[in-house]
RNA sequence: GUCCCGUUCGUCUAGUGGCCUAGGACACCGCCCUUUCACGGCGGCGACACGGGUUCGACUCCCGUACGGGACGCCA
């Protein structure tokens, strides 16, 4: 999701300016590279609705005029081969490592820049690339002075040279590293500005000598706060699992435009407060100045149910599923009943008003898609759970409601119009005939009908469940079988 | 270890020297509405990390401290 709001971002200021977003897939390590990866990608920013500009690019589809653009600066002297023998480096522990080799580097009193091969003489350089050695390339840092440029969002930034190691170009079995490759494409490509998470704000120094060693003009950096987990640790796949992915919120019934909307809360504001808002809107609302500095904390709770993602998020989605036009809406839970197999494809013809009109009144109270098939399953299908404690509260613990409910249906099965009203007023005249109160058949009724203690209004639900289904399932002996 | 960045309610945030007895949203709590649960309405709880300056006046400016985060790779 960090990844996917900083795609968000980059989609609305070119949007807003009358820009371009352009899509470039940086995978120049082949062995990480697959069509999982890529394609998640794809689909989040469909999902999302940030289309870009142009046709994608594909960074590995550079490598030899990243290769040569390498090899190019040796030439010029910008850069020297490194015949150092690689050092493999675990890749679990890596940031470990490095700190711990800087800290040694330190108590030694050794220079990060002291490289002997800085200074091998280019005959000798040359004689030994072209016996075979192999070498990799790095970037020659000034000695002296200092890289600087203004964030956008951070502001003024200055880094010495001196912090600068001379950073690896080409591999020493050829293949091209990320800093390069950025600095190549985006110079190829024209791009004007690069807005990207806070983790890249140190590194920029880096990829500015790299632009200035190839005489182009460096771009408008932006850099964004990181989103936090709840322990404020940096977001990660690997840590934190599927929560933080985009996908997981598509797939656990998340409406787009709800999560986008969340996600450009994410460290920035909207200027007039207001923060329900459309594609549209954010457009129109987007600049990159009101943008925060501070890192956000993205709250979970894997392990609950009610909690499972930022409530906030949450709340969102709910207000969405309620709010947005009901024909926006249907499509979205058509996808989720079928993924459930509660699909007729009545609801797409004589029934579709039927359908609207049952989306309509259950979508109140959901919070996600996934309640359509689950929490509103007894709307779709008589294959529906009885909530256990729905059931001994509302029918097992009043023994006579077993014949009350039957004298219920008898009277339903005449009341004319079947309406939410007339329902209302045969009910009311049961309980009072009866004795009992007009809540004890509500009650009973709803868990009846619906298998929940809770939804919605009882004598909507009675309109839309029908009179047919409705006296059905009120004769229901289910609850005397399944729980006594 | 070095460098960089940050610090306002539990969370997301407004605030660019007086409009701040710090505003909004989510969450939480209470009341109303409702013989369910939500929605909605009303109300409540709840924050300027700390210490020094500067100023007539600091949440806002400066310095320091603390804490948090990030970067430092023949990863992206």
């Amino acid at each position: 999701i960090g990844a996917a709001r900083s795609a968000l971002f980059n989609w609305l200021y070119a949007r807003k300016v009358g820009g371009k977003f352009l899509l470039r897939i940086d995978h120049t390590d082949l062995q990480r590279s697959t069509d999982e990866s890529t394609r998640s990608i794809l689909e989040g920013l469909e999902w999302l609705g940030l289309d870009y500009d142009e046709e994608k690019v594909f960074q590995s589809d550079n490598a030899d005029k990243h290769r040569a653009a390498a090899r190019g600066l040796v030439e010029e002297g910008k850069a020297y081969r490194d015949f150092t023998p690689r050092e493999e480096r675990a890749d679990a522990n890596v940031k470990r490592d490095i700190a711990e080799r800087a800290r040694a580097h330190a108590a030694e009193g050794i220079d990060h820049r002291s490289n002997p091969f800085r200074y091998l003489p280019k005959e000798e350089s040359d004689a030994r690339a072209a016996a075979g050695e192999p070498f990799a390339i790095r970037l020659k840092v000034a000695r002296e002075g200092a890289s600087r440029f203004t964030d956008i969002v951070y502001g003024e930034q200055e880094r010495a040279y001196s912090e600068i190691e001379d950073l690896v170009l080409l591999r020493s079995d050829g293949h091209p590293l990320y800093n390069l490759s950025v600095v190549l494409d985006d110079i190829e490509m024209g791009i004007t500005h690069v807005i990207r998470g806070q983790d890249h704000l140190t590194n920029t120094h880096k990829q500015i000598l790299l632009y200035q060693a190839f005489g182009a003009d460096v771009p408008q950096f932006a850099h964004l706060p990181l989103i936090l987990a709840p322990n404020k640790a940096k977001l990660s796949k690997r840590k934190h699992g599927e929560v933080v992915s985009l996908t997981t919120y598509r797939d656990r019934g998340f409406v787009p435009a709800a999560f986008r909307n969340f996600l450009a809360l994410l460290g920035w504001s909207p200027p007039e407060g207001k923060e329900l808002l459309s594609r549209e809107e954010l457009v129109e609302a987007f600049s990159l100045e009101a943008i925060g500095r501070a890192n956000a904390v993205f709250n979970f709770h894997e392990n609950d149910p009610r909690h499972w993602t930022d409530d906030k998020a949450l709340w969102m989605n709910a207000e969405y599923i309620r709010t947005m036009p009901l024909a926006e809406l249907l499509p979205m839970v058509k996808a989720e009943l079928r993924a459930e197999k509660l699909w007729r494809e009545e609801y797409d013809d004589d029934e579709h008003e039927w359908f609207g009109k049952a989306v309509d009144l259950i979508r109140q109270r959901f919070f996600t898609l996934k309640d359509f098939s689950s929490q509103g399953r007894a709307y779709f299908s008589e294959d529906f759970d009885l909530d256990e404690a729905a059931v001994r509260k509302n029918i097992l613990k009043t023994p006579r409601v077993r014949e009350l409910l039957p004298q219920l249906a008898d009277r339903l099965e005449s009341v004319e119009p079947f309406t939410a009203e007339s329902v209302e007023a045969a009910l009311r005249a049961v309980a009072e005939n009866t004795g009992e109160k007009a809540g004890l058949f509500i009650n009973a009724a709803r868990t009846m009908l619906t298998g929940q203690a809770v939804g919605a209004s009882m004598f909507d639900v009675f309109e839309i469940m029908g009179r047919e289904r409705s006296v059905m399932r009120l004769r229901s002996q289910r609850p005397w079988h399944d729980f006594q």
